[in-house]
Formats: C-alpha cells, sequence, structure tokens
DNA sequence: CAATCCACTTGTAAAATGCAAGTGGATTTG
DNA sequence: CAAATCCACTTGCATTTTACAAGTGGATTG
C-alpha cells in the first residue's frame, strides 16, 4: 500500500504565498542553496554552513522542507548514524528561481566574488548553465 | 547636497543570504506581488490584500521595503493624507525571479485559475511576458 | 568499552508577529 | 464650518517564533 498524500493548507491558491508559505523564511532557501551549490547532504554539512543556523532551527527546517516535497530523508549509506538529505525533483525545480534571485542580488548587492563570476555566466548563458546545474541532480 | 547612501549590513555576501534579508519573511515578496500584478500603490490597497496582513506588520515591511530600495515611498498627486508607493528599478528588476517562483509553484501545487493561465503563457513565451510585465514600470 | 560522532531534543530567554484599539492630520459631508 | 470619515500609521499587549546553550541516545571509532 502507497503512502497517502496528505493535502497541506496554505494560506491562499496564490503561487507566491504557497511558495513563500514552504520556503519563504531566513533560513529553508540556504539550506537548499548549500544542497545545490555546496553539495551538502547531512545535518552536520548544514549545520556548519556559512550563516550559523541554530541546530533546533535547522532541525524544524528540514523537517518543513521535507514535508513540503523540497528534500528527501534517507538513509545514508556510509552508516546507520548518519542521514542522507537530498533534492527532489520539485527541489531541484527551485535552481531557475535560484538563479534569477542570485542575479538580481548580484546586481544590486556587495556579494563574493564567486557569485559575481556566477551571475556573469549566468548573463553569457542562462539557459545551459541551468541545465547543466539541473543536470548533476537528475537520478 | 545628495542623500548619503547609508550601507547596510547582511547576513553574508552571498546574494541569495542578502535577498532573503530584503524580502525574505512571510509578507514583503506579497507586497511586491500586489504592486506587480494588482497595481497596488497605497497602504490602504495592500490593507486589503487577499491574505490580510496586520497594519503594524505592514508598516515595518513597507519601510525594510524601502529601506532595501525596492520601493520608493511618494507624495500621491490626489491627496495630502495619501502616500504612493512605487516600485524602484531594482524592484522591477524582481520580475524574473517572481515569474520563475510562480512558474515553480503554479507546476506543483494547487493554484488559482488566473496563475494556471499565467503560467501557461510564461511556457509559451517568457522573455515575451517578462519584458511586457518589465516595460509597465519604465518611466 | 570508553570516548567521540551524529542527529537531533529540551529549556528558556529574546525577538518577531498578530490583534485591537488609538492617534493626528487631511478630506469629505451635511 | 463643524462633525464625521478617511488615511497612514502607532501603541500596547498577547502569542508565536527564533536563538542560544545544554543535553540525549543510538552508532561508530580507537
Amino acid at each position: 500500500m502507497k503512502k497517502k498524500k496528505k493535502k497541506i493548507e496554505y494560506r491562499s491558491e496564490c503561487p507566491i504565498s504557497t511558495a513563500i508559505d514552504i520556503w519563504g523564511d531566513k533560513w529553508s532557501l540556504l539550506i537548499v542553496r548549500d544542497m545545490i551549490f555546496k553539495g551538502k547532504k547531512t545535518y552536520g554539512d548544514f549545520l556548519n554552513g556559512g550563516e550559523q543556523i541554530a541546530t533546533n532551527i535547522l532541525a524544524d527546517r528540514l523537517a518543513i522542507l521535507e514535508r513540503g516535497g523540497i528534500i528527501v530523508r534517507q538513509k545514508h549509506p556510509d552508516s546507520k548514524a548518519k542521514i542522507l538529505y537530498t533534492l527532489s525533483p520539485k527541489g531541484v525545480d527551485l535552481i531557475p528561481a535560484l538563479v534569477e534571485i542570485i542575479s538580481w542580488s548580484e546586481k544590486y548587492h556587495d556579494v563574493h566574488p564567486q557569485a559575481q563570476e556566477f551571475a556573469k555566466a549566468v548573463r553569457k548563458d542562462k539557459k545551459g548553465l541551468i541545465g547543466q546545474l539541473m543536470g548533476g541532480f537528475q537520478k
């Protein structure tokens, strides 16, 4: 018997508000960023991200992202003590939005050199870059 | 004498975290949405948006968005009692990211029919739609 | 088998949010 | 032209969320 899909209630039927209900806080999108751009996969990886998220908040956000279908919690192949977090297809599909956010932010703020180069690469070949990034997560 | 530009401090030099510092809460992006897609321009307009923001939070978010350079607070041509809020170029430049967020969300959630049509139009001609939307805000 | 690793959980203080009511100047109404 | 209403907020307070520090319990390492 397959799992039943529980309907999650959102504030409204607006796609933007629904998106915000899932990842619209100060931390969730940074977890996704760490998965996409830094290859992070475990609780410990995320804890030691650049911006120092509190451990209870991290646990809470991982649960919300999982419930929102963005990430998948799995057994880690290396150890029973570890948990492997990966992006679902729905999570991978956030990449185009992330790329636009990065490009926008880079245009108007002081960001690190790596982000500047990334934005430049987007200007050269946005579709190619997005395809390449998303391709890295296909099974 | 011109205004001095005060440097605002952000969590890190990551473009995503900086973006989140400006509009990464449950309400800010909905205000921007209301300006872009519903033509809202005044405090009263925003108060009566679909999702019922509290008045003190609205005041706070408008101030943050203004300080973040997304919106501009101006005199209203019709009345001294009114304030006109408009998008800055930096605000208008959020449109591509918004469009990606809408497309992503529409793909995975139940959204209202208008949003479904919008997503369909994006699939047909993304660049055209974005250009058209952004064009509506050029001076 | 003791120490360490790992993914959390718990307790509590601080901050943000939400709700209801109020303020004061500008505008409309009778 | 005074009273009522509009408009953009502000204030006070309850509730919720976030942050910080410490702890837990199973898995792994030395």
